[in-house]
DNA sequence: TACTAGTAATTTTTT
DNA sequence: ATTACTAGTA
């Protein structure tokens, strides 16, 4: 009891205290929250409420799990229900399927899933795509959705010329989906909001089940996941929620920043707690993060204080290319492991898209540095594991009609696109499922005799797996692989693409299976297994065991915390992202996005932006983010770093293509001088404020033998390609690529380099192989040192 | 029908 | 640069 209010502040311990009523815990970045949260749940078991009686929502399940954690350690085992809003909503509608027309058997469609029905769809409402990409009207109908539009609803407004495609869309897609007995990741929310709405009954009874409702991130809150609160917090009003306006970051997927503005005019006896004091980051970088959101309008004032001590100053660093970038951090992180005793896990390294990870995650293997990218091809998504999936999803719901057509010729079984297409439109005719359709295959005009035999033999082999549904997953799994003679499927496809174990992967998710099928004994394996797979995210693969650095979105990195952060490529149209500034609303979004990932820094930060940058393909010039400029510049160390990198060695004029100079923001945010001209033979003269990088460069072989992993062992994560993963196919340093070097290649074999011109990402080796002479960027391409 | 090669489109962020 | 889709060939 005591441990529960022991090393508390005031304000911490008033909200720890809270138990009847609204309650509003309005908290700062590293202030605490979670604590306050989890021993708050301990402290109302411990007075008398019963467990089972609290729900504790959140976005995600790794904040559910970080949550359970650390209840259980201050009350073990008790049964409050904690989880995502999603697993929440899918877990009631098991229960109430049929109140909205579901099987209680239903499938979870992910992105893909329903951007496949989405497609569909659209030509079945005869919606042209000249002027509305399917994506843009699964965009619209999914705003819709988290609003609350149902389809009638829709029609009815007054709408935007896309937005009335999609009204057409929607009705259809809804019905697709109604007949495959599928929702899609917002339909969970829908469902349960419309449920709630319309069935007083059941609103009443869940309402006093779940007597007291517990939200985390309450900023990133819809409408949808409004209603849903809201209608469970009428007879018992003891919603307590927690947020921080300033790091609402989903608004572009229909978060509404006036759920939590006004939380308290809609609970006026709510109780208010401010937690503002930070337990996380030096001033140094409290400072920054604070002058930097002063700048948004739309939110409420709020002091950031601590009593750390000031740290190391924020660190503003310019590159010349986005390489430079990567192997500079790189550089920096291996120095800090080699000389200040810091480990792998001690980083992290921030990007506004996923797609800046490449260079990153170049420059760590080089150096052997374990890392971890939390996203990257994340594991449910790979080709062999969606198609085992699928296979399941339809011994599951044999409505599914999403994997139908995914499985139905995989592996090829003679079954083509045309065959699909009859069966699809026989389906549609009679608004059947098309496993039902490919049943009747004899009925559907126009197909082959031969179609109607291969379609036979695939529904001979559904039917022996279904028959098999409630096996244990690992025998079900092990069945569906040699039924479907899947394994040499598989190692056909994988020859051209050089996978060496294309099975491993299949491996993995019958280990996976494994793992459900022993926590889970009791529920009915399959159709959960399916759920918990369909509601991962790549943030919940996070791992924080091992010694690794991390590399993620700022979107995944809410919630944190590292001692030394790197947040890249803070430059205009990316941060703030170029779509961003058509609305006032959608930019000061993206400044607390950059708000995010200064506060998730305890002890160092850096920023860093380009002078150029490689975007898809061909390397343009970079504006550094206006963001920049509302830093308080003049205590922030402005490092420039010189381009000194070993491709830059050999050649002494730089390209002049590019502008070699641009305006940097002065320090009271004019627009700065010119910056000098940066080559190898001139000395680098540091533009106004700015040190010249004098981090050491090191040579990268060199640091990379103090970096050697101690102990090699080579961790499997689902869905993380790890740095360790990735040793044995080392990189090698590109200027040992020189003319007459023997290298081989996937491909056309062992080749001599004949020629090697251009410099950085441009450096192009041509070679020439028996088969001829061929031409490779040495940046990206596969080729081997023999 | 299966497979290949070539072209078009594409990338912001995620449950 | 990678992926997704299309058209042409075996």
């Amino acid at each position: 009891m005591d441990a529960i209010f022991e090393n508390l502040t005031e304000a911490q311990r008033e909200a720890v205290g809270h138990i009847e009523g609204p309650m509003l815990i309005l908290a700062g970045p590293g202030s605490g929250k979670t604590r306050v949260v989890t021993h708050r749940i301990a402290n109302m078991i411990h007075q008398g409420v019963p467990p089972w009686q609290i729900a504790a929502l959140t976005f995600t399940n790794k904040a559910a799990d970080e949550m359970r954690h650390r209840v259980d350690s201050l009350a073990p085992n008790q049964p409050v229900w904690m989880g995502t809003f999603h697993r929440f909503c899918a877990q009631l509608l098991r229960r109430y399927a049929t109140m909205v027309g579901l099987a209680e058997n239903y499938s979870i469609y992910d992105t893909q899933d329903s951007k496949q029905a989405m497609k569909r769809a659209v030509m079945a409402a005869g919606v042209s795509t000249t002027h509305a990409s399917p994506d843009q009207i699964a965009s619209s109908i999914s705003h819709a959705k988290n609003r609350l539009m149902t389809p009638e609803t829709m029609q009815g407004q007054i709408l935007r010329p896309l937005d009335a495609l999609a009204a057409k869309v929607y009705p259809v897609y809804q019905q697709q989906l109604l007949t495959a007995n599928a929702v899609d990741f917002d339909d969970l929310l829908l469902h349960i909001a419309n449920l709630l709405r319309e069935n007083p009954e059941i609103r009443s009874e869940l309402d006093n089940k779940y007597k007291y409702i517990l939200v985390d991130e309450y900023q990133d809150t819809n409408l949808a996941q409004y209603a849903i609160v809201r209608a469970l917090s009428i007879d018992q009003p003891n919603l307590a929620v927690t947020g921080d306006p300033d790091q609402s970051i989903y608004g572009w997927r229909g978060a509404d920043l006036n759920n939590i503005l006004d939380f308290e005019k809609d609970y006026p006896s709510v109780k208010t707690a401010r937690l503002e004091k930070n337990y996380r980051s030096t001033p140094n970088i409290l400072r920054a993060a604070d002058q930097l959101i002063r700048h948004n309008r739309k939110r409420k004032a709020k002091d950031l204080f601590t009593d750390h001590p000031e740290g190391d100053a924020v660190v503003l660093r310019m590159f010349q290319d986005g390489y430079q970038e990567a192997d500079g951090i790189a550089d920096e992180i291996v120095h800090a492991i080699a000389e200040e005793g810091m480990k792998p896990s001690d980083f992290a390294i921030f990007c506004r898209m996923n797609a800046l990870t490449r260079s990153l995650e170049h420059a760590l293997r080089s150096r052997s540095l374990p890392y971890q990218i939390v996203n990257g091809v994340e594991f449910y998504q790979r080709r062999e594991i969606k198609d085992l999936l699928a296979y399941l999803h339809l011994v599951n719901n044999p409505n599914h009609d999403v994997a139908l057509m995914r499985v139905i010729n995989t592996p090829t079984r003679g079954i083509g696109a045309k065959t699909v297409e009859r069966i699809r439109d026989f389906a549609d005719y009679n608004g059947i499922p098309m496993l039902e359709a490919a049943r009747r295959a004899k009925d559907i005009e126009g197909l082959a005799k031969r179609a109607v035999t291969m379609i036979g033999k695939f529904i001979k082999i559904y039917d022996r797996l279904a028959i098999k549904a409630t096996a244990p997953l690992e025998d079900l799994i092990r069945f569906l692989v040699e039924e479907t003679e899947f394994e040499a499927y598989l190692e056909k496809t994988a020859v051209e693409q050089q996978d060496a174990n294309p099975m491993s992967n299949v491996d993995e998710l019958i280990t996976a299976a494994v793992e459900f099928d022993r926590q889970h004994p009791e529920d009915g394996s399959l159709e959960a297994f399916l759920e918990q797979v369909a509601l991962v995210a790549d943030t919940d693969a996070i791992d924080g065991e091992t010694d690794r650095v991390t590399i993620m979105t700022l979107h995944a990195a809410k919630g944190l915390e590292y001692p030394r952060v790197y947040i890249i490529a803070v430059e205009d149209d990316l941060l703030p992202h170029k779509r961003s500034k058509e609305n006032e609303a959608q930019f000061e979004e993206e400044r607390r996005l950059l708000f995010v990932g200064i506060t998730r820094a305890k002890e160092r930060l850096q920023l860093s932006c380009c002078k150029r940058r490689a975007v898809r393909g061909d390397t343009r010039p970079v504006i550094p983010s206006p963001f920049l400029n509302e830093l308080p510049l003049d205590e922030i160390r402005r490092i420039e770093s010189t381009g000194n990198r070993d491709w830059f060695d050999e050649e002494e004029d730089y390209d002049q293509s590019y502008p070699e100079s641009w305006d940097l923001p002065d320090e009271d945010g004019s627009p700065g001088g010119d910056l000098d001209a940066v080559s190898e033979t001139a000395p680098v003269i540091a533009p106004a404020g700015f040190e010249i990088d004098e981090v050491s460069q090191l040579p990268a072989e060199e640091l990379a033998e103090v970096m050697k992993p101690k102990k090699k062992k080579n961790i499997v994560v689902a869905g993380l390609k790890t740095g360790a993963d990735l040793l044995t196919s080392g990189t090698t340093p590109l200027m040992s690529y020189r003319e007459g070097v023997l290298v081989r290649h996937s491909e056309h074999g062992e080749g001599t380099i004949i020629e090697v011109t251009g410099r950085g990402p441009k450096r192009t080796a041509k070679v020439i192989f028996p088969d001829g002479e061929f031409s490779f960027r040495l940046a990206f391409a596969k080729l081997e040192l023999v």
